[in-house]
DNA sequence: CATATTTGGCTATAACTCATAACTATTATA
DNA sequence: TATAATAGTTATGAGTTATAGCCAAATATG
């Protein structure tokens, strides 16, 4: 039983539950959600060459040919400057071509390469497999719900 | 007016969409709205001299006296090296103090200070009335239930 | 009891993310 | 034409997280 002179651990007892103080924080639980989600798919990801941040913005420079590294920031709600090193590494593998356009020198437009779609299309399946996988103990449409909820977080109605 | 030969994104139209084959990934999700969560957090922790690691950590602090640094790392997932600076932090703040217990000289007992407490219960308070804000677009269910499946993911059943 | 293993805390380090400021070249605007 | 704004770039700093190894103390095992 526990002691009665003080709400200390007891170090026999389970290390569970000393953060309930923090579990009424949304942003609390998603960050230890999250975590696991990240590194799941930082693993998955790694199998084919790619981070996470790589292969969102490939993801993005396959569904929207001639993409600008601008929009591309926009899109995945980063900094133009952090794109720069990823869009170079992406260029490097040979995933993507940078190429100019003729209207505003200022600009590349970007453009995945066949081996590009082909390695982020690999990568969606085992990236989509494995979440499923761990998310097994929620239903579609819970998980659809959950999508939804983190949606309306994104960008408020 | 937009370009016929091409499905190259418009200069003039929005750059949102561009995401949507990412969209179907929780985690995609999630990571955007974590970090909109986070960054508010942050930001409000600020006005405590916290960041959200120590906040975290004095949270834990507060709700379970003489716990162990050990296993302050266990209930935050995180390393225990890592603790060892965040704790310095609270400890040079004065908002915690490193007690050494008799009966195993290894270990120290951490317990919040008055002040300690204090700066907790009043960034506890703040952080809860942001996110109120953050979430307004959530009823209580809603945001109940979001917390719920995000527990799920967390610690699967 | 003596040795070996484990544990708690610590240091250093490295990879990665994210934000900011400043710069060049180009385009658009007053 | 002079000025603003835009696209991409470079450098940098703060913060998070993981790993490896160290020391001292405690525990387990022979």
């Amino acid at each position: 039983m526990a002691r009665s002179t003080s709400t200390s651990a007891d170090p026999a007892s389970p290390v569970v539950g000393l953060d309930r103080g923090l579990r009424g924080l949304v942003g609390y639980n998603m960050k230890r959600a999250v975590h696991i989600l990240q590194a799941d798919a930082a693993r998955v990801l790694d199998e084919f060459g790619l981070r996470i941040t790589t292969f969102s913005a490939l993801s993005v420079i396959c569904d929207t040919p001639d993409v600008t590294q601008s929009q591309l920031a926009a899109a995945l709600n980063m900094e133009r400057s952090n794109t720069v090193v990823i869009i170079d590494t992406l260029e490097q593998a040979d995933l993507i071509g940078r190429h100019r356009v003729p209207t505003d020198r200022r600009s590349y437009a970007l453009r995945a390469t066949l081996a590009g779609i082909k390695r982020r299309e690999a990568a969606s399946v085992a990236l989509y497999a494995h979440e499923d996988r761990l998310l097994a103990n929620l239903t579609p449409q819970e998980r659809a719900q959950l999508i939804a909820l983190l949606r309306r977080i994104d960008s408020p109605d």
